[in-house]
RNA sequence: GGUCGAAUGGUGGAAUUGGUAGACACGAGGGACUUAAAAUCCCUUGGCCAGUGAUGGCUGUGCGGGUUCGAUUCCCGCUUCGACUACCA
């Protein structure tokens, strides 16, 4: 037998297809072990080779765990709604449905080129009406329920609107959107309309009033995670704020629980960090301020409560409310010149052009300590989004309110001994306060901080507020509400319907609720989404039915659970299924999902643990981040005004312009003239200057992309070196985690590694060399220090250094002249979930009937690894100088005293006092000496 | 600006978490086989110095300090580069 990668891959991806071999249930008889990884957006480019770096790492754990016996549920699908391909569908006229079909074909062909070990009769497709459905319900399920803030739980809405009927809003401690109050005669005199727009305000999914961000090229909104430097994520066009009417998710309620959970789960520290960042909790105090000569009180947000004596002014957010309040007639025509202004700037102008600008409402607010008046002004770093929407403004030890103060002149009073304002605030939480109150007022004070620590005097503070009623002790979160809505087409429909203006949901037995055919994929005359061109876009009864469509997020939140029982008609998952596979063991996937579906899939998979659908209160118990991998471009380098190239050593000599040229006809740096030439006209005539008889291009790392021509193809690199070889020099390259260029030099490494492999079992005429002989110890040794290591490897990810020792392993064998069947089969096991297609090959040509995926991992006997001997090195003030044998038992100090006898120690020694010796066990000796 | 991470040969990267730095691989150089090439195999390969030579010495993990018998690893201070986030009060 020859090694034929080719003809062994096909045949054995094709065996194992036929075979069913991934195909898991259910096994009450078995451990469970869930891998997933985060199912791809299946775009027109299809895969390149850093796509399926996360999937090799999680195949080869998810094979190694099921030789370890484990029942490994390893599913994948497609998250199939995306813009991408209605963008594509606005260009061309195509249906998006038919481009995702043809890319998941596409995807479908590339990824079973690789081997993996996928059960795919349990894919799962966002845009499938079995899958979406499920979706759809659990809107509806959102809807349903709103957030007990006693209990941290979500709860049926119709509990809380049957409370209403007894008691009202007294003792209601539920999310909302505005604290509200009435009695329960109240509640009972309301209409059905005014009692559904009350529950609105509590409801997890709601349809609300908030500024978004909008994008108008898209013609739609984003979420936040979709805006990136203040452009849409996707193709990059500008964002503004808008008010709108749209549906929301009450994420913001699981803020606490979101954050605490972070505690129970084994992600990387700097994951959990991003989301702590993101979920963004501090604590701190809410306090009133009078505003002269009105009713109107201003609530405003600090952390820095210890500050309230150095308040000089006061700031709205130009979206805020109370501006209309609190705007003098004098003062009308500029705020609303400043805020038109404002509502025009995109999200990009507002972020990159920071000039400090605002406009003085006329109005004055009250200092509650001391009673100063101090003016009110709108500005807009003040979001209306954090907090109240108004701040205080102490422009001593903030430097945005510094900024702002000195702007405008207004007055900056230091509040910390000994700190400098005249050029920047103090920032700093450490120091001593003064002036808190001025000393002419210390004596009729309420509330004196002078002599404090910052910290002592915002307790104290916190304490005086909360007691004196002028406000409350407050934790606010940075997380916002999910805007749900999404003007396009491309996505789930909303099962909702229109009564009286108010939304109600379609009954559970009208789901799915498919996505109806339109013929443009545009915004209709009247500037509704693409379904207001759908005909008959209405209920049995004639009821108007929601236009807009759901968010990416929303078919990637709860998948793991649908491929847990992908077929159940009656429930998103089966009760039975899940308490089988409770929830993901390990999920792998990219950091760039932090903020965005890892917060969403854990808010979703919460709210269904709190109404009973699913076991597990976290998503995924492990995550591994893979790292992005980067392209590796190559450069030619052409003399100026000329058809002459020049390699990159001698390029300095002359003036030349670099141009990108295909990776793929590069090898090793070194470039393929001919293919050169044949790879565009105008480079046909090229002359060349080589180095050597050789044209070596320079390279730099940039993004994997089309225009830069360092696009790596994965089914290139199986056609040239089979899939095997792709699986192991993907690990090869480094740790998974880490973001690295692709770089296909190397490769040969790995593929001459794997046709040594074979080579253990055959001969160059391919007769086989395996034998019956009883392996010896040496051998053993060999094959055990192997399992060892390989077997700790996996457990940490640590791919790289595994194949490392299969590399050591297999010359080490080869040495020995070893081909016994014994160690071969054990060594196959342990390749199989690097390289599944040779080693299943090998494992039956040593006549084997089952799959080596049923084989079972080695145990790993440390017997073979002692040792008789243990060399010691021996140190003199920590260099090491030679190195002495002991038997293994050898105690400490009969080795310090034979290396101290020891002749060559002598030498060392001479005129030397020893002043310590230490030895480390199986390591060193190091003799102190002095 | 904030948070987190990283820095080791020509290159990708190892180092049992305080114990012989540079495993493994690429590349490069030399050699064997071959008419030749491919393939395969063997040797050398951090730097500097000494020696015909086996070998020996010094130096070396971004920079500067510290702790330690001993530091790539721990501590303090810098420099540079990434990632995430960004007027969050």
């Amino acid at each position: 037998m020859e090694y034929n990668f080719k003809d062994i891959e096909k045949k054995w991806q094709q065996r194992w297809r036929d075979e069913k071999i991934y195909e898991v249930k259910e096994d009450p008889s078995k451990k469970k072990y869930y891998v997933l990884n985060m199912f791809p957006y299946p775009s027109g480019a299809g895969l390149h080779v850093g796509h399926p770096l996360g999937y090799i790492a999680s195949d080869i754990y998810a094979r190694y765990k099921r030789l370890q016996g484990f029942n490994v549920l390893n599913p994948m699908g497609y998250d199939a709604y995306g813009l991408p391909a209605e963008q594509y569908a606005i260009q061309t006229g195509q249906h998006p449905a038919i481009t995702t079909v043809t890319n998941i074909s596409r995807y479908r062909e590339q990824l079973d080129k690789i081997g993996f070990s996928f059960d795919w009769s349990r894919e799962v497709r966002t845009c499938d009406p079995n899958y979406y459905h499920w979706t759809q319900w659990a809107f509806q399920q959102m809807f349903e329920s709103f957030f007990c803030l006693n209990d941290q739980k979500a709860k049926p809405i119709s509990e809380l609107a049957a409370y209403f009927a007894q008691e009202g809003t007294k003792g209601v401690h539920a999310s909302c959107s505005e604290e509200l109050e009435f009695s329960a005669s109240e509640w009972n005199a309301m209409t059905e309309k005014q009692q559904q727009e009350t529950l609105m305000n509590y409801r997890i999914a709601y349809l609300g009033n908030t500024m978004v961000n909008w994008c108008p090229k898209l013609g739609t909104v984003l979420a936040n995670d979709e805006v990136v430097d203040g452009v849409s994520e996707r193709g990059g066009y500008p964002v503004i704020q808008k008010m709108m009417k749209q549906w929301c998710l009450r994420v913001s309620a699981y803020s606490q629980r979101l954050l605490d959970g972070l505690d129970s789960i084994n992600w990387t520290s700097s994951l959990k960090e991003t989301q702590r960042n993101w979920i963004g909790r501090s604590e701190g105090a809410e306090l009133s301020f009078k505003v002269k000569d009105s009713d109107v009180e201003m609530t405003v947000f600090t952390t820095r409560a210890d500050t309230v004596f150095g308040v000089t002014f006061m700031v709205l957010a130009p979206e805020s409310e109370l501006v209309a309040q609190l705007t003098t007639a004098e003062q009308k025509d500029e705020i609303d010149a400043y805020i038109s202004a404002t509502q025009k700037r995109t999200e990009l102008e507002r972020q990159t052009d920071k000039k400090v600008s605002g406009v003085f409402t006329g109005s004055y607010a009250i200092n509650p300590l001391t009673q100063e008046s101090i003016p009110v002004w709108v500005s807009d770093y003040v979001l209306a989004g954090y907090g109240t929407g108004a701040i205080m403004a102490v422009p001593a030890h903030d430097s945005r309110d510094y900024a702002f103060a000195k702007h405008f002149n207004l007055e900056i009073r230091p509040l910390i001994e000994g700190c400098d304002v005249s050029e920047e605030s103090f920032d700093a939480k450490e120091g001593i306060m003064i002036n808190s109150p001025i000393p002419s007022q210390v004596e009729n004070a309420p509330l004196v901080l002078n002599g404090l620590t910052i910290k002592e005097a915002i307790e104290k503070t916190k304490q005086y507020i909360k007691e004196s009623g002028l406000g409350d002790v407050k934790v606010n979160y940075r997380l916002r509400d999910a805007i749900f809505s999404r003007q396009r087409y491309w996505g789930e429909p909303f099962p909702v319907y229109y009564k009286d203006g108010m939304p109600y949901m379609l009954p559970e037995d009208k789901l799915p609720l498919e996505l109806p055919e339109v013929d443009k994929f545009l915004p209709t005359e009247a500037g509704d989404p693409p379904l207001g061109r759908a005909k008959d876009w209405v209920t049995e009864e004639g009821y108007p039915l929601e236009l807009n469509t759901m968010p990416g997020f929303a078919g990637s939140s709860a998948y793991y659970l649908r491929y847990m029982d992908p077929h159940n008609n009656q429930r998103l998952v089966g009760p039975e299924a899940n308490a089988y596979w409770e929830n993901v063991d390990l999920y792998v996937g990219g950091t760039e999902h932090a903020t965005g579906h890892l917060i969403y899939a854990r808010f979703w998979n919460k709210f269904l643990y709190d109404l009973g659908y699913t076991v597990k209160d976290e998503p995924f118990q492990k995550l591994v981040n893979q790292g992005m991998i980067q392209g590796r471009s190559n450069f030619v380098y052409r003399i100026k005004d000329t058809n002459t190239f020049v390699s990159l050593g001698l390029k300095d000599k002359y003036e030349v312009t670099p141009i990108h040229v295909d990776v793929n006809i590069v090898s090793n740096d070194q470039l393929d003239i001919e293919a050169f030439k044949a790879w565009r006209p105008e480079f046909n005539a090229a002359e060349f200057i080589l180095e050597e008889g050789k044209y070596i291009c320079g390279w730099a790392v940039e993004k994997m992309s089309k225009s830069m021509y360092n696009v790596v193809n994965p089914d290139f690199i199986i056609e040239r070196y089979g899939a095997d070889t792709l699986r192991m020099y993907e690990m090869f390259l480094g740790p998974v985690e880490q973001s690295k260029p692709w770089d296909t030099n190397g490769i040969d490494g790995v593929h001459r590694f794997v046709r040594k492999f074979w080579s253990l079992f055959f001969d160059r005429d391919g007769k086989t060399l395996v034998t019956n002989d009883q392996a010896d110890k040496k051998e053993l040794k060999v094959l055990h220090t192997l399992i060892k290591k390989v077997s700790r490897d996996i457990e940490e990810f640590s791919y790289n250094t595994s194949i490392s020792a299969f590399m050591i392993c297999v010359n080490e064998l080869q040495k020995l002249d070893c081909h016994k069947q014994d160690i071969l089969e054990t060594l196959l096991v342990t390749l199989a979930p690097f390289a599944p297609h040779i080693a299943e090959e090998l494992w039956h040509q040593l006549g084997k009937q089952t799959s080596v995926c049923d084989a079972s991992w080695p145990a790993f006997n440390e017997e073979y690894l002692k040792e008789d001997n243990v060399t010691y090195s021996i140190s003199f003030n920590g260099k090491s100088r030679f190195t002495l044998s002991f038997p293994v038992d050898t105690s400490k100090e009969e080795i310090e005293r034979t290396v101290l006898a020891h002749e060559s120690a002598q030498k060392w020694l001479e005129g030397k006092t020893v002043r310590k010796v230490i030895v480390v066990p199986k390591k060193i000796v190091n003799i102190v000496i002095g």
